[in-house]
RNA sequence: GCCGGUGUAGCUCAAUGGUAGAGCAACGGUUUUGUAAACCGUAGGUUGCGGGUUCGAAUCCCAUCACCGGCUCCA
């Protein structure tokens, strides 16, 4: 008896009915049977050796398939914990997923904390398991409960309690097999695995944490190793080497360098000080924010920094985010809260007089600060604080212009993000299990977001059930420079407080509506935005945003009154350009400059006083030769309009 | 908050129980410089803070604060 199974060209090819993938690859050539590490088997992931029925379609996995290094990853976590139970035998296992560009496993590790010279020692026996080539095998498990009493016994108590979970579930074990064919180690696992571990050749064990058994602080505290594999020796030195670069780009270390910002042990964790030079950032970024938003028919607000108590009963932070939120102080014996959330405030503003159809849509934007407590063990530079600016804003309008309106911001976000060259990845995330309000409005705010992107011929994966509880919501990913992704723009339309406010507005048909609430922000956050910009321009903002745009360089005393002339001419149209007068060398003065990451160095000398110019040298560039001032001042002018990244 | 690690001069880092040190930066002077570091000198620290052990503590112990890597959460 034959089976027909089908080829990822299209073709059919038949096989005895007993065959494996395996066996697959081996009838169609000996080196993608060599090179074959597992099958996808009707669109799914399977072991190399998982058998065949009629009618599959199969596409056997080589390392040159992307989705192979899912397989690579979680046999190498399996590696893992067999060598740490090796060097540890009192050590149990828990769990050991992929995760982006590696995998983890977490384990109980009674009485040792691990140290880095464990991850090297661990590092070793894994290589040893590697090369020993064991062999992964598949066993279904027939009878659970001898199988739990065995985990029970062992002591694999985390092990014991995922097998009850899943008992129904048709649980697997992975034997791990000797050359004599020995089971030297099993993990309960669906798998699926490489066939071997002398597949493993290219990984490294990065760093190490506490968790929680299933993320749960009241459940047992575990140890997770981290660790990445790639299945050649040149992608993994590219991973390090992409970490190394992504190190070299945290925004803290370059903040001591270039003098960015700073925090205070006097002033408290999480709340950011901004220096001159970042704040000069900031302020040509809002100046930025807000063109584009008078442009775009936003009306600009300001709202207080703390607020009766009161305000927060009504609009449910109280209660749903009142554990984010500081305590209250006593004015004249009522109890005050600080700002944590700017919505409140503009609602009041909107609810200042009856508005009718004819007003709406109303846009109002506020770069507005709030304060949230953030549990001190998660602050982060200026990526994760206490203190923070939103760029803010709550659109209030009819239900028939929401698709409008959501478009609308869909298209500023478009706009100030490939300003700041970022790329980007749109998510729609639907109602969750638990919500409030109506079924039917959910679904046509859910609606109005997946028209307005598709209006746009704007992608959305959908994240089904990651709304909000009161929201459907877009939110925007980010990739920066590096490929890294960031937390972007989020647009949510808010089915709750509208109602707790009861915001309305006058329709047509002289009759009260409720209106339509509208959050987004597009940076997010001032401190995380430009933290997150820091990181992505390694530094090096470009020249409409650089504190020092560029620096006049005079070789000698007698050059000084033409840098001067230099200096005076660019600070007219705009520019912040400064001389350095130091009688230091002009080599000197130029590898300051660049450290600093001035855009452009302006060196003039007797030539240059002639040409009456100067030499033009750029941070990436070099040396661009001598322009006169006229050409130099049209050439930043250009580059400073157009806000080349 | 929890687990682990770290905390020495403005910055980067030495000094493992025996007198706290270097480079850069700062300051003073000399040098007038041509595209990534001129030369000489000066000053700078109750070793995060508070206790303890010891003849003696940056070093060992306790406590505390902050930071780092995660857990968790999120702008």
């Amino acid at each position: 008896m034959e089976i027909q199974v089908n080829l990822p060209d299209g073709s059919k090819r038949s096989i005895e009915q007993s065959a494996t993938a395996a066996d697959l690859a081996k009838s169609i050539a000996q080196g993608l049977y060599r090179k074959a590490v597992g099958a996808v088997i009707n669109g799914e992931i399977r072991d190399l050796f998982t058998p065949l029925a009629d009618g599959d379609t199969v596409k056997i996995l080589t390392p040159d398939n992307p989705e192979s290094i899912e397989l690579l990853r979680h046999t190498s976590a399996h590696v893992m914990a067999q060598a740490v139970q090796n060097i540890f035998p009192k050590a149990k296992i828990a769990i050991g997923p992929t995760i982006q560009d590696g995998f983890y496993y977490d384990f109980d590790i009674p009485e040792h904390a691990l140290t880095p010279e464990d991850l090297d020692k661990i590092e070793v026996e894994m290589k040893r398991i590697a090369d020993s080539n064991q062999r992964l095998v598949r066993f279904n498990i027939p009878d659970v409960d001898a199988q739990l009493s065995e985990f029970r016994e062992q002591g694999e108590k985390y092990k014991a309690e995922l097998l009850e979970e899943h008992r129904d579930h048709e649980p697997t074990l992975y034997h791990m097999q000797d050359k004599d064919g020995k089971t030297v180690w099993n993990d309960l696992c669906r798998g699926p695995h490489l066939p071997s571990t002398n597949h493993i050749k290219a990984f490294k064990l990065l760093k190490f944490s506490g968790s929680y058994w299933r993320g749960d602080e009241k459940k047992d505290h575990l140890q997770r190793i981290y660790a990445t594999a790639w299945w050649t020796k040149k992608d993994l030195d590219d991973y390090l080497l992409k970490l190394e670069e992504a190190e070299k780009r945290d925004h803290r270390k370059l903040s001591k360098q270039l003098d960015l910002f700073s925090v205070h042990d006097e002033v408290g964790p999480g709340l950011v000080f901004w220096h001159p030079n970042l704040a000069t950032v900031r302020a040509v970024i809002e100046d930025y924010w807000r063109d584009e938003h008078r442009k775009r028919g936003y009306d600009f607000v300001f709202t207080p920094h703390i607020a009766s108590e009161e305000l927060y009963k009504i609009s449910g932070h109280l209660e749903s985010y009142g554990e984010n939120m500081y305590s209250a102080m006593d004015i004249d014996g009522m109890p005050y809260r600080c700002k944590p959330m700017n919505c409140p405030g503009h609602i009041m503003i909107y609810k200042t007089r009856l508005r009718s159809y004819r007003d709406l849509p109303l846009r109002f934007a506020e770069l507005g600060t709030v304060y949230r407590y953030e549990r001190s063990g998660v602050l982060h530079g200026m990526l994760r604080v206490r203190g923070f600016t939103q760029d803010d804003s709550h659109i209030f309008c009819t239900p028939e212009q929401l698709e409008g309106e959501i478009n609308g911001i869909l298209d500023l976000i478009d706009a100030l993000m490939s300003t700041f060259g970022y790329t980007y990845k749109a998510y729609l995330a639907t109602r969750p299990e638990k919500f409030i309000g109506d079924i039917a409005e959910w679904d046509f705010a859910t609606e109005a977001l997946r028209n307005a992107a598709k209006s746009r011929g704007l992608e959305c994966e959908i994240d089904e059930g990651g709304g909000a509880f009161y929201a459907p919501k877009i939110d925007i990913k980010l990739y920066d420079a590096i490929g890294r992704e960031w937390q972007g723009p989020t647009v949510q339309v808010d089915l709750n407080l509208p109602n707790r406010f009861d915001v309305n507005f006058i329709g047509d048909d002289n009759s009260r509506h409720k209106v339509i609430m509208i959050h987004r922000a597009v940076l997010g956050s001032m401190e995380r935005f430009v933290g997150g910009l820091i990181e992505h321009y390694a530094g090096a903002f470009p020249l409409w945003l650089a504190p020092q745009q560029a620096i006049v360089l005079p070789i000698a005393d007698r050059h000084y009154e033409h840098g001067e002339k230099v200096v005076k001419e660019l600070k007219e149209m705009g520019m912040r350009v400064k001389m350095d007068t130091r009688s230091e060398t002009v080599n000197y003065r130029i590898r300051e400059a660049q450290v600093e990451q001035v855009p452009y160095m302006l060196v003039v000398g007797d030539k240059e006083v002639a040409a009456d110019g100067a030499a033009v040298r750029h941070r990436r560039e070099g040396d661009l030769g001598i322009l006169n001032l006229a050409d130099i001042k049209t050439k930043f002018k250009e580059e400073i309009d157009s806000k080349k990244v």
